[in-house]
DNA sequence: GTTAATCTACCTATTAGTAGATAGAAATTT
DNA sequence: AAATTTCTATCTACTAATAGGTAGATTAAC
């Protein structure tokens, strides 16, 4: 792996387990064996390298969502949650909460990216909630949007509560969310 | 105020806007004009600060509740509800959504703390669901501590999520909650 | 011989924390 | 009641470590 990249992988386990705010040049540093000023020279700002960060995980998403061909909108769900089961698996947690926790001490270009990212989402699990209420897979009270925010925020949440309390919390939430719009 | 409780009530904000890894003794020093070291007088370590807030947003959260006296259990849930919306309307996360985020960087005592503070709430609210539930008042498919989880997982992370996006969200969210659960 | 990537060496500011001085209030002794 | 000691809260001054970043040298590849 290029040394760039090495520097993004790194960023990205210390921003979903750490924070923005506590880790360092050195951290990274110190992991794949270089001097800081190495990452300085690719990032020369740390706004830069967590720009890079949101940036990657944002397109290897897209990606990873483009390889996806599901027969039917209960395994889109089903395939939306296990995006969030193996993040959790990992110990970390997804880019949008690690960097929704430190908002106020980021840059406002972050924000609005992060920003666009969020209604990406939104809209991509209310395209999934809605075909599937009208493939009599799902009902639900809320607008698709509404219904998608609410499942967003379960996710988000309970990924970071489920580190404190129990692990098995998690597996609780991500069960409840289908069973709750399941049409039977 | 006295001196202790004014750095107490600094750090408080400190915490719920910034996290506790982007604020120093000299942000809250500057802020209420006392030098460094007079915070550490009281509080030797930014660890026993950081517990002092917790215990006493637990503290003072307890005495809250106990003033509360709702005729039923959908006022009560209103009630949980309307703790978080003046959360929120100060620009600020709940200490549990605060300290959260920076599980990984804290010490143990804190997340052991933390974590019984998380099952008092999840207890709190699924006892007002399941006594809603006797009363004829609510309906949900899950147990009442899961509801309670799905709810304080909304919570939780729609005052994050609305902090970047729309400040709409957050109403949406707590609207939708009481609809959902609503018996007609 | 220019460019890319890395290094050494440095800088300034901040961080968390310690040591010890001091001023005033409160308690104790004479 | 006066003198003395102790306690409380604050300050000045310091430290070692880290943070983020810059400048410029060196090396290796194209």
């Amino acid at each position: 792996m290029e040394t760039k990249e090495k520097i993004v992988t790194e960023a990205i386990t210390f921003i979903t387990t750490r924070g923005t705010n506590a880790f360092s040049y050195k951290d990274i540093s110190k992991e794949i064996g270089i001097k800081t000023s190495s990452i300085h020279y690719y990032f020369p700002t740390k706004n830069d390298l967590i720009l890079a960060v949101l940036e990657h995980v944002i397109q290897k998403n897209k990606e990873d969502r483009k390889r996806n061909n599901y027969s039917n909108m209960k395994s889109a769900l089903r395939g939306y949650i296990d995006e969030h089961i193996l993040i959790r698996e990992q110990n970390k947690v997804s880019i949008i909460a690690a960097l929704a926790a430190d908002i106020n001490t980021l840059e406002p270009q972050i924000k609005a990216i992060l920003n666009n990212y969020i209604e990406e989402e939104i809209d991509y699990l209310a395209y999934i909630l809605n075909k599937g209420e009208k493939e009599n897979l799902f009902v639900y009270k809320a607008t698709p949007r509404i219904q998608a925010l609410m499942i967003l925020t379960n996710l988000l949440a309970i990924s970071r509560i489920s580190m404190i309390t129990k692990e098995i919390y998690f597996e609780d939430v991500a069960r409840q969310i289908l069973i709750d719009i399941e049409k039977k």
